[in-house]
DNA sequence: AAAGAAGGCAACCGCAGTGTC
DNA sequence: TGACACTGCGGTTGCCTTCTT
């Protein structure tokens, strides 16, 4: 059906992000949250991008819950058990990892872990040992699978070394890395039975972690998740707190649910900005 | 020290999904 | 019911930085 552009492409900057742009940005948002939608954001903040532009700016790089610098071992971990059973869904995986985006897992993904995995003999997509991938399909789904990657090896161990590099890889630290036991996904590298990769959650509707990782309920465990008194803006006036809480927030709604569900968003800002590096604390009332 | 290569990542593109009228 | 508006999402691009020679 014919879809418009998101914007007209003429007199809309594109490019890096400047601070100016993004300290107008960040000041529109916090102050009108819940009052536009990102189509009109750029208008009323006098930005020269296109809603889209915007969305993407605040959500892979402005919003304050972002946890900056690279994935720690226990992330990359989780990404890896989680792309073993998702394949390419980034924001499914960047779900179940608070103060991370899709984008920047699946960046990470492409220049970090893919790399070390195919080092280690590991077949990035399918998470079976390179060399012994190919078999029967039948004999395949019966007797391996996507699942996490760890019983991958149980399953292709005719391969000592790599599979030997596999365990040690996914299992060294593995409780740590998935917090105290009862916050990591249901039987994460446990005894899955299943094939493959990307397009076919289908097959993994039985799995317990496919399940977990489907589900919905704001509960959901997550590495480092806490309490969220982001989430409740109302009660959250000091608003300094952000500067601490940050990395450890999960931010499971969509910016755009953000936007559109905060109306009482009515803190200073200041430290947010400040947060973002982008304007000093004497801004707070530049809307 | 300079130039080229490689790596890393922010940003863009365009289709898909969903809600509304 | 279909068209449209909007956001979500995954793939790709291109620039900037870092590394290597």
């Amino acid at each position: 059906m014919g879809r418009q552009p998101c914007c007209d492409k003429l007199g809309v900057k594109r490019g890096p992000w400047t601070a100016e742009e993004d300290r107008k940005l960040m000041g529109f948002i916090l102050g009108n949250a819940g009052r536009c939608c990102w189509r009109a954001v750029p208008k009323l903040a006098g930005l020269l991008r296109c809603g889209k532009s915007c969305r993407l700016r605040w959500t892979n790089y402005l919003r304050p819950d972002l946890k900056r610098g690279l994935l720690t071992d226990d992330e990359e971990r989780l990404v890896v058990d989680l792309h073993a059973k998702l394949g390419n869904r980034w924001s499914k995986i960047a779900a179940k990892l608070p103060g991370r985006t899709d984008n920047e897992i699946k960046n990470h993904w492409n220049t970090h872990i893919k790399k070390k995995l195919i080092k280690m003999g590991i077949d990035p997509v399918t998470h079976e040992p390179l060399e012994v991938r190919k078999q029967p399909l039948q004999a395949s789904l019966s007797t391996t699978s996507t699942q996490s990657s760890t019983v991958t090896i149980e399953c292709k161990s005719n391969n000592g070394q790599q599979c030997q590099q596999h365990d040690t890889y996914f299992n060294r630290d593995k409780d740590a890395s998935l917090g105290d036991g009862e916050s990591g996904p249901p039987e994460l590298s446990g005894t899955n039975t299943n094939n493959t990769t990307s397009g076919n959650s289908g097959i993994h509707d039985q799995d317990p972690l496919v399940k977990w990782l489907l589900e919905e309920e704001d509960d959901l465990p997550t590495i480092g998740i806490v309490e969220e008194p982001w989430l409740d803006f109302t009660v959250a006036n000091d608003v300094d707190k952000f500067n601490v809480i940050p990395s450890a927030m999960s931010w499971d709604i969509g910016a755009t649910d953000w936007l559109l569900d905060y109306q009482d968003f009515g803190v200073g800002e200041s430290s947010l900005l400040d947060d973002a590096s982008i304007v000093d604390s004497s801004s707070e009332s530049n809307l």
